[in-house]
DNA sequence: CAAATCAGGCCGTCGGCACG
DNA sequence: CGTGCCGACGGCCTGATTTG
């Protein structure tokens, strides 16, 4: 994949704390008094980087001996250092690095594409990992390090840590658009009902999915998921970013239609996953909406709201399943406005 | 036109906090 | 008491703009 050789090059010669690096930096400084390491220096990177490896393997720090022992050098890591709770990043080698980024695209794609929960309970969370991370290893040809992720239960569990923290980030900050959604597009609305009957309205029977038809303040049932509090959460976080760096920019090419082949096949839908995610996020913002008009609290905890989610899912399953032409018709439609 | 610089925002990390 | 969540922050990537 392109992203390897460009930044992560880069970022590697960058930082390795507490390592020396170059110290004979030939280079004069060009810029700033900070330590921007010049560009170009991709020899003296590489030995820096073999330089740090031997160091391992010499007796310098037990601890790192001990996690690496027995396996081959593509596949070391780096432990955590004392304070910090996950492993870092950037401490790591650079093939564990690469798959790890590859790891993060995989479930960040996932949690739009296939599943936003795809790994709630603890057995489905390691197993889930594990298959990402062997299978993102693989992809970058880092066998070692894939034959690795079977078999050592603590390196997986680390960077599945690191892994998950990402996905977690994810469902919070969608959760902070949605929070910011529901005064505006549910509760200014014209309507004589008090806030906390309203709510409860709203949140019955996930009432809060459709749009209200015109002129009235009926639910336009043919229009699931298009209440505006779902189509702008969505379009928000996913579609809008600078300069293409949208998430659903960065997996563009993954939008399909149900249909294969004829014209309606040309006709892009929004995932199952991403409009379930959605309106789970709303309606964890509306179960925990304040009169105050903040939050009570902030959590949007993956097993608090998996069953939700699932409701959400199983209901656009079975649209697709049973009318395949109006599931279509509706999220071709919400694709269209959000993109 | 190429190189240097700018600026906005993403990303990794940290540590506090709440919850079971 | 471990674990997940969350706000904050600093570093740095990247497209845009300026400069020669």
């Amino acid at each position: 994949m392109c992203l390897i050789k460009t930044h992560w090059d880069k970022a590697q010669q960058s930082e390795v704390p507490h390592f020396r690096r170059t110290q004979a930096k030939s280079k004069p400084v060009v810029r700033h008094p900070h330590h921007r390491h010049t560009v170009h220096a991709t020899q003296s990177g590489d030995d820096d980087d073999d330089d740090d490896d031997d160091n391992n393997d010499n007796k310098h720090v037990a601890n790192r001996r001990d996690v690496n022992k027995g396996w081959p050098k593509e596949a070391h890591y780096e432990p955590i250092v004392s304070p910090a709770r996950t492993l870092g990043i950037k401490n790591q080698p650079f093939p564990l690095r690469a798959v790890v980024k590859a790891a993060i695209k995989h479930v960040t794609g996932d949690i739009i594409f296939d599943s936003a929960y795809p790994s709630a309970d603890l057995n489905n969370f390691n197993k889930y990992h594990r298959q990402v991370l062997v299978e993102s290893a693989r992809s970058l040809s880092y066998n070692h390090l894939a034959g690795r992720f079977k078999k050592d239960d603590e390196l997986l569990k680390l960077i599945a840590g690191v892994v998950n923290a990402r996905t977690s980030r994810i469902r919070t900050q969608f959760k902070e658009v949605t929070d910011s959604k529901i005064e505006g597009f549910y509760l200014s609305v014209g309507t004589s009902k008090d806030t906390t009957a309203r709510l409860a309205y709203l949140i019955n029977q996930m009432n809060y999915i459709y749009p209200l038809k015109q002129h009235n303040e009926d639910l336009d049932v043919n229009c699931p998921y298009g209440h505006p509090a779902v189509i702008s959460s969505i379009k928000h976080y996913f579609f809008v970013g600078d300069r293409g760096s949208s998430l659903a920019n960065k997996h563009s090419t993954c939008f399909t239609s149900s249909f294969k082949d004829g014209p309606l096949s040309l006709e892009l839908e929004l995932p199952i996953a991403m409009v379930s995610l959605a309106a789970t996020a709303i309606h964890a913002s509306l179960v925990k909406w304040d009169e105050t008009g903040s939050q009570k609290s902030k959590g949007f905890r993956a097993e608090e709201y998996q069953d939700i989610y699932e409701g959400h899912e199983a209901f656009l399953q079975s649209l697709k399943a049973e009318w395949l032409k109006f599931f279509h018709k509706t999220m071709h439609a919400l694709h269209e406005i959000v993109a």
